[in-house]
DNA sequence: CCGGATCCTCGGTGATACTG
DNA sequence: CAGTATCACCGAGGATCCGG
């Protein structure tokens, strides 16, 4: 693990943490709260378990990462991110931003999960035009995932789970749900696809709105 | 080259891009404006020339920088970032923003360059400070950097070359300079050390509070 | 079934030398 | 100056196996 960068660059010092291959992805895999390991390698499809387990030892001695074990009877272990892996989120939802400008809108034979919708959402919403808002939104894909954005005003939360008294409730499968916050699939196609849209028909623009194009 | 992720999703997307070793320090150094093949291995430091070759194929043909020939009579190859490359600098400084608030402060052995002055500048500038103000300050490393922060109604621009007008004029040797951006030496420590530091004095107080420790 | 450890192969990286 | 050429090596990829 020599192969760092060594120089004084707070770029370089960032890469030297959370470069190497896998690292920031297990960063978004934690970004949706606590995972198992084998959770872990669920999500990030195609890893060897071997590397899995190296960064999961490299990012929690550096400290981005902690172990816990839950108390029983669930007696397992599971990853989730330190303060300071948190302090990562702006980084990791700037690379997405940029990364979903220049996706392929077509999914052929590429995987995708339905928790990176947390992702997804954390990258496209807008501060500046969130302002003052407060609302909540709920997004299901059923049997998968059941994501909530709440904004407090203006600062927004995305959780895994469901959103107390949301203004909007979006049910779709996967592919769609991620097409609509990746902006290439729009309400009126998500409803041909079997999607259900439930709400305030108000609060479905806005939430467009604080959703924008990346 | 067929180490992708593949998956449908920004951040691994990004990555596809510019996750490789190497790749985002590249665009750290053109950041600083276009720079020759021996500029970008002198400011890498200790890239290995083939690496080097390769990355600036591969980011080039990935749409992020360009090649561009100098007119007469600096004949001579430049390389610099394109509109598309341009668009990784939010992901940039939000990552160098990261590693400068658990970058070690001494320099022990750690090479470091005066021009990564801009990325620090950048990475340390806080929009929400900076609101309506409209002013420019000048940093020198004499003979090496001179780099001028211009902010209009707001917005920043770090550039590689002198100001017009400077409201502050500091000049330092390069290890004082990085220093005084990273928030590990103030303006008093700095004129210990030797530091030059001229202007409206309480510019230099507005120049503190738009560059907010990390 | 979970959470890895182990073994092996292959290719990218690092270091250096060399050339138009 | 702007790369290309060569080679040793180590980490990633892929599969299998193992203890709790």
């Amino acid at each position: 693990m020599a192969r760092v960068y060594g120089q004084h660059c707070g770029l370089a010092q960032a890469l030297d943490l959370v470069g190497e291959r896998w690292a920031l992805l297990i960063v978004r895999e934690l970004m949706a709260g606590p995972r198992r390991y084998t959770d872990l390698a669920a999500g990030l499809v195609s890893i060897p378990s071997n590397v899995l387990a190296a960064r999961l030892r490299e990012l929690e001695s550096a400290g981005l990462i902690a172990r816990r074990r839950l108390d029983p009877p669930a007696a397992s272990t599971v990853y989730e991110l330190s303060a300071r892996g948190h302090e990562l989120e702006p980084a990791v939802t700037a690379l997405a931003r940029f990364g979903m400008r220049v996706l392929p809108p077509a999914a052929e034979g590429r995987p995708f999960r339905a928790h990176w919708l947390v992702l997804a959402i954390m990258a496209r919403f807008d501060a500046a035009v969130a302002a003052e808002l407060s609302e909540s939104y709920e997004f299901e894909v059923p049997g998968e995932a059941l994501v909530s954005l709440t904004v407090v005003e203006g600062r927004p939360e995305v959780r895994m789970g469901p959103a107390v008294e949301p203004a909007v409730r979006i049910v779709a499968d996967a592919p769609t749900l991620l097409g609509m916050t990746e902006g290439s699939v729009d309400p009126a196609q998500a409803l041909a696809r079997g999607a259900v849209i439930e709400g305030d028909p108000s609060a479905l623009v806005r939430l467009a709105e604080i959703l924008p194009a990346p």
